[in-house]
RNA sequence: CGGGAAGUAGCGCAGCCUGGUAGCGCAUCACACUGGGGGUGUGGGGGUCGCAGGUUCGAAUCCUGUCUUCCCGACCA
């Protein structure tokens, strides 16, 4: 195989968390901003996340939910009203403790101290506490269930240690919240909501996920049930990608909610929450990065085809660039993956060898290439950027072909290239989870010299709980693993636990974590 | 929050030990050459050395504090 010079200097199988890092600086996502573990996101970063974020919304609102917005600051109050769920937040709030600054003796601005707030309010880590008294403000009788609503907003986490649009203190995500008369109409809006997050984030976001339940130890503070899609990143390690919450009646008794039934009797709602959020992007960059860069599969690329004139300051760079615009004009209005299709005209002065390479970098899905000589001949050079290099002779893996094939192939293209990294990345998920293993000390010793990607385990057990479930995760955490979850599809038990002995009951994913 | 490392030009780094007011590669700018393609040459531009104090005639360099980042833990949707 002849010698590539690939785009970045870093490679994934040298240093994976370095990798990852100079994947966001190259492919011109985002950058850290100077304050404790936020981030700024750039345009390209930014415009993956309206795309997802486009694509989700019009999954939520195809469900009926609507969308509403709820403030920022949060009652310290409302938080004390659920045990379970302020000692899981606690811990990583920022809290408003003033209104006002003022200037010291030494010229310094600080908190004035007459204007201390009389009730502190907390940046929200999550809104269950504020939505639920709007629930029950709203819900009075069965007639104003089901409840469904949706915000798209900021929130902070005040976490010790920070990554990338992987855990970053603020982040940004969307957060449905329902209400429901009974447990089997929440139960059921929970699965729905989980089956389209499985839904976006395997068809949009081409990454393969395994949708199940969350042990009771992983559980979101104050759900009765936590279900998650978890995915897997390129160095083995598992990704929870999104998250949806049966909370039961507790926030209800927290916060009031109660409706009147068909025969006059308060009852208490049962509500349900489940939120995506920009760490998606961050998966995204694991799952379908390579040496070269991100690799942004076609639905959520900003751009879908960039079009770069190699314009040489000469006479005909003016007709260069016409017989790329009739290439727009052709291209446009054509529709692929159920959209119109996104395309580029690159006119930004510089070299447009370099150009590219940065439109490789940013994982821009095709790139076409435009010289004074396709003009003559009545072709493109095209780019794929889910088939970059010639093994061959190391180089680009530049196809020539007529720009009138290229127009009418291009929308199929753009399918086939979310199909095959959605295929690759589930090919990568499927051989390297390991079923069968019945004797704990194999997982330990698979996990030891497992090398560099080890991926998941399967095993089966008797879902223990309390004291006992906590010497499992003892065990589990010697080795740096923890429970995903349990596959929703997943097949029945059939044998022992592979932690008690007893008889299994269900099988769980074992994985390393982000 | 504990242990370790680091912060010097957009990116990656050297200089620090043995104080004497900054340097390299890539990128960038100008010009020339080149022209199926991340090219070559010449010449430029850009940095209050994270921030704040201190020691000193003099601090990127020594000391203290602080902020930020990365790695390992603990914690964590």
């Amino acid at each position: 195989m002849a010698n590539i010079r690939h785009a970045l200097d870093v490679k994934r199988d040298d240093d994976f968390a370095k990798w990852y890092q100079a994947v966001i600086t190259a492919a011109d996502l985002a950058e850290e901003s100077g304050v404790r573990g936020c981030m700024v996101i750039k345009p390209w970063g930014y415009g993956i996340w309206e795309r997802v974020q486009r694509l989700m919304d019009d999954r939520i609102k195809a469900a009926g939910i609507q969308n509403t917005y709820f403030p920022l600051f949060i009652p310290l109050a409302n938080f004390e009203r659920e045990a379970e769920h302020v000692d899981g937040f606690a811990k990583e709030m920022a809290v408003v403790t003033h209104h006002r600054l003022i200037a010291n003796a030494r010229g310094k601005l600080v908190p004035d101290p007459a204007a201390k707030l009389e009730e502190p309010l907390v940046v929200r880590p999550t809104s269950e506490t504020i939505i639920g008294d709007a629930m029950a403000r709203w819900v009075q009788s069965w007639r104003d269930l089901p409840l469904k609503i949706n915000q798209w907003a900021n929130v902070v986490r005040w976490e010790m240690r920070t990554r990338m649009f992987l855990r970053t203190s603020e982040f940004l995500w969307q957060e449905g919240h329902t209400a429901h008369a009974t447990r089997e109409e929440a139960l059921e809006e929970t699965h729905r909501a989980l089956e389209m997050y499985r839904a976006c984030v395997e068809e949009d976001l081409a990454m393969p996920v395994i949708a199940g339940e969350k042990p009771e130890n992983e559980r979101f503070p104050g759900a009765d049930e936590t279900w998650s899609i978890e995915a897997m990143m390129q160095d083995g390690k598992a990704l929870q990608a999104g998250t949806s919450h049966y909370l039961g009646t507790n926030f209800s008794e927290a916060a009031g909610i109660r409706y009147q039934d068909r025969e006059g009797v308060q009852q208490l709602c049962h509500t349900t929450s489940w939120g995506t959020s920009t760490r998606l992007i961050g998966g995204v960059v694991m799952t379908h990065g390579d040496d070269d860069g991100l690799r942004v599969p076609p639905r959520i690329a900003p751009h879908q085809i960039i079009i770069l004139p190699m314009l040489r300051d000469k006479p005909e760079d003016e007709a260069v660039l016409t017989y790329c615009e009739e290439l727009q004009a052709a291209l446009t209005g054509l529709s692929t993956l159920g959209e119109p299709v996104r395309i580029l005209l690159d006119k930004t002065p510089g070299k447009p060898a370099a150009k590219r390479w940065d439109w490789v970098r940013k994982g821009a899905p095709i790139v076409v290439e435009i010289g004074p000589r396709d003009m003559e001949n009545g072709k493109v050079a095209m780019l794929r950027r889910d088939q970059l290099w010639n093994a061959e002779n190391g180089k680009p893996a530049m196809q020539f072909i007529t720009r009138e094939a290229f127009a009418e192939g291009a929308s199929a293209m753009l399918e086939a290239i979310q199909d095959s990294l959605y295929q690759e990345a589930r090919d990568r998920r499927d051989t390297n989870i390991t079923r069968g293993m019945t004797d704990w000390h194999d997982v330990v010793n698979f996990y030891r010299k497992g090398g560099k990607f080890p991926g998941w385990v399967e095993v089966q057990w008797s879902k223990p709980t309390g004291a006992a479930l906590e010497q499992v995760v003892e065990r589990l955490k010697d080795e740096k693993l923890t429970i995903r979850n349990v596959a929703k599809d997943g097949e029945a038990a059939d044998g022992t636990c592979i932690f008690t002995g007893d008889a299994a009951v269900e099988r769980i994913l074992i994985a390393r974590a982000y």
